[in-house]
DNA sequence: TTCACATTGCTAAATTTTTCACAATTAAAA
DNA sequence: TTTTAATTGTGAAAAATTTAGCAATGTGAA
């Protein structure tokens, strides 16, 4: 199912709201408000109901949203029915902890590979996922038909990853590192820094500190 | 020094520009413009300008920013002048990622504790950070003047171990577990979850690849 | 059957964020 | 000294995102 032109924000509270109800799933319960939900995102009840007006959802007026449907529905949007595989670059401290967060958690998007340069990594399994050399990348990435890397090697080495990512045929990348990358167009890329989010938190809550004492 | 409400995305800009800056510094280069700290940053140069001009940050019409002036001047806007000390709770895969991460990279927030309930992590240093049994964070936060904490225990913990870093003082959390947290408002709240990005990028991938096609 | 009322769905307004467009400026070149 | 050309700084416009406000509705109680 496509939607033109969903907003990048409201794509991100879809995933969350998909896996806040997955959390929440109980045989009990089989309908949630949307103030229920914008509790758990501390957001408010009308974005949530704007957001699912943007996807065509209708709620039931006195028992609110069927919770398997809207389950389901967001991820007829979001997932890709064929599913999509994901392969990790750089299998060191994050690259592992990304790994094993994952391991059973998405059925539609499975990482199914990592690559490495360190010898004593390849030709190993870390939870489930076998670990080739990086040399091997574009060839395993054609053969399994792999569309999404998570880039988790030292910052140095991004740019050059992140250049033989795309020649391999990737469509979207999740860096990591610090180092922003140039990826062309048709390629999506997402850059998280922790030190960001870190520095953010430490900035507000400074802030935060001064307008509450 | 305070410059009264700075929008959200510029203070993440503002973390963004700092480092960047910090990793292309050299000697021959003194100077920056603003379309170059955009290109890094796959932004546009206004962007950029209406950011410093935000903060109050003239550049020289000839020659650009002066690098060193403005990394020191966002310095002054986003740090806090006696510095912040972060804990670490919950030192698994993640947790011991984020501290090597960290490690020497910002000298005005520094990771001093981890804690843990495993008996194997305690009274243990990793990567120059000691940790500690939960059961004495309370104190070790308010001896040490902690006033940031990265959550990283399983998502069933975090909604205590949140309350008790509240109680304990803390002014601002990052909380990487999928569980989402409620504080007070006097204290500072970010949530990350990479399978929010994972699913974001796998979205777009999925929609530029029809595009594209 | 009627009524009361909590909730949805949605238009319009407000707010936040980004971009446009261009005057002002200044360092270097002529 | 004058000219040239590139860049900054910023008011105003545009775009994106969030919120307000409220009619419509359907459910359960009276
Ligand atoms: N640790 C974190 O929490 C964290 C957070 C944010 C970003 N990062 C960034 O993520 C990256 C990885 O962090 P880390 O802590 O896992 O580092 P790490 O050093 O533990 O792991 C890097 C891995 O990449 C491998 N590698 C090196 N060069 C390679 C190459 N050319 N091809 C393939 N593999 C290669 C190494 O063998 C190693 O296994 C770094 O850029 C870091 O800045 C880390
Ligand atoms: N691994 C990732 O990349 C990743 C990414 C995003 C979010 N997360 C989330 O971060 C959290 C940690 O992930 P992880 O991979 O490091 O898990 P992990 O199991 O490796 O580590 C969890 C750690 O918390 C400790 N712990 C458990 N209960 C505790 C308590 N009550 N008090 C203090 N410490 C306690 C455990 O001893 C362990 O060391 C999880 O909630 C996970 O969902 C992980």
């Amino acid at each position: 199912m496509i939607i033109k032109n969903l907003p990048h924000k409201t794509v991100e509270r879809l995933s969350q709201y998909r896996r806040a109800l997955l959390m929440t799933l109980s045989k009990e319960k089989t309908h949630v408000f949307s103030h229920e939900i914008a509790q758990m995102l501390h957001i408010t009840p009308v974005q949530v109901r704007r957001d699912l007006m943007l996807i065509g959802y209708s709620g039931n007026l006195r028992k609110g949203y069927d919770i398997k449907e809207l389950i389901e529905l967001i991820g007829k949007i979001i997932d890709s029915d064929k599913g999509q595989r994901v392969a990790v670059v750089g299998l060191g401290n994050l690259g592992k902890a990304i790994i094993s967060y994952f391991k059973g958690k998405r059925s539609k998007l499975s990482i199914i590979a990592a690559f490495d340069i360190n010898p004593d990594k390849i030709n190993r399994v870390y939870d489930g996922v076998p670990c080739y050399h990086i040399d091997q990348m574009t060839d395993i990435i054609k053969q399994n038909n792999i569309s999404i890397g998570i880039i988790s090697v030292p910052s140095t080495e991004a740019p050059e990853i992140a250049e033989t990512l795309v020649l391999s045929g990737i469509k979207g990348l999740l860096n990591f590192t610090p180092k922003p990358l140039n990826v062309p167009p048709y390629v999506y890329l997402e850059e998280y820094d922790m030190i960001t989010s870190l520095e953010k938190v430490a900035f507000f809550a400074k802030k935060n500190d001064e307008r509450f004492k």
